[in-house]
DNA sequence: GGCGTAAGTTAACGTTAATTAACGTGGGAT
DNA sequence: ATCCCACGTTAATTAACGTTAACTTACGCC
């Protein structure tokens, strides 16, 4: 019991990150619920209830996919507004960040917000104060970023427009075909998709930016 | 038999919309998996099995949700893309539409892209079928309305640029409350959040016809 | 060289859920 | 008056699934 606490686990994390991967894929492919945990172990080569030494069940693997994304969007996203290079260069960066994980890891932000009901409540909380959080990052930046969003009255605005972007941004999933490999469904590669959401994100910032400072009564509040 | 095949189901449909609405809730709410026929039924004011007077099962009330969601959705917007005011009016008026299907049935579009996989494979190919046809009449209507987008080498952007705008519009479910009566959850009103959305998608079109027209050598392709 | 523990296995249990069967009822057309 | 059919009900059937139990195996360690 006390021989090596620090590094037993260095077999036994590429076991659990294979869970892991095999689950997201499952999941995004057919839901929490339309997956049995059989077929979660058939995926990395042991049978069922063997999962159960690496997970204390099913919902423990969603729980730790949907906890562990949305620190990793917070972490990541936290570094990156903190270039330093002022709110305009933070903003870049955030999307940038954004994209690339809607890019790579397409299978977790497919689960991120369609998998958040199956949670018992208490893993549900976390995850939504992570996603807040990681919201209030992106309205702070982009209300740096474009002032006219800065007024009081365009809060919600902005909030609302951060959102959509999201919307936007985590939209890849549906317009690329199902080929990890290669994006041979889509006529637009990945780089090409990376750069365009950029620049639809930066648009759609622009023109949220542009009606706010034509209008403040037409925020409807 | 007879009698009269033309109004048998005068009082038939209501029962069947009932069930068609609180189903489309439930779905929305819990997952097409999560909610249970004796929970329908409790819902509609009969229970359980007798659901199956009025649908062949659990898939066939998805399958007629969400096929009759695509199918509306095509059908309403062929009816604004040819309203003859030219390709930018016909943009709008796509846009208006797609926005008010988003804020009049969330449910709906909730599950349109969220229960696909539970469809058995012809239905499936059926929704599918209508969302390409969809998706085509905006892609036809977007490259009249920015010429840069017209360009054939920019073909695949325009169609990217769909898809993202589709997930743009349809974050309202996300961006607001679960409070169908009121927004008070959001602070903004529904007729706010409509021309915010407004305002968003011709932004991005907008930028990708801009990105377009500058570098045709950056899609990738 | 025995020992404990990590990591699997298969069998079994208890629940739940969709669907079907068998049966009841009430109102309109003949 | 009656027949019938749309519309429901409850009970039974069947399948699947998550989880636990009991048991095996390989290996690092004193």
């Amino acid at each position: 019991m006390g021989s090596m606490p620090n590094v037993p686990t260095a077999s036994a994390l590429p076991r659990r990150d294979q869970i892991r991967r095999e689950a997201a894929r499952l999941f995004a492919a057919r839901g929490f619920l339309g997956v049995g945990v059989d077929e979660i172990g058939k995926a990395v080569g042991i049978s069922g209830p063997g999962l159960y030494r690496h997970f204390a069940g099913k919902d423990a693997m969603l729980a730790d996919l949907l906890i562990g994304i949305s620190e990793r969007l917070l972490e990541e996203g936290r570094r990156r507004a903190g270039g330093g290079d002022g709110p305009v260069a933070a903003l870049d960066a955030l999307i940038g960040g954004h994209v690339d994980f809607a890019l790579n890891d397409r299978d977790l932000i497919t689960l991120h917000d369609r998998e958040l009901l199956n949670l018992k409540e208490e893993d549900r909380r976390t995850v939504r104060r992570l996603q807040r959080g990681y919201v209030e990052l992106w309205v702070e930046v982009v209300r740096q970023a474009y002032p006219p969003l800065a007024d009081p009255a365009a809060e919600p605005v902005a909030r609302a427009t951060v959102h959509a972007v999201f919307g936007l941004i985590n939209s890849t999933p549906h317009s690329l075909g199902s080929n990890p490999g290669q994006g041979e469904r889509s006529g637009l590669q990945r780089d090409g998709m990376a750069t365009l959401l950029h620049t639809l994100a930066h648009g759609a910032f622009a023109a949220a930016a542009n009606a706010a400072s034509a209008g403040s009564a037409s925020t409807g509040a």
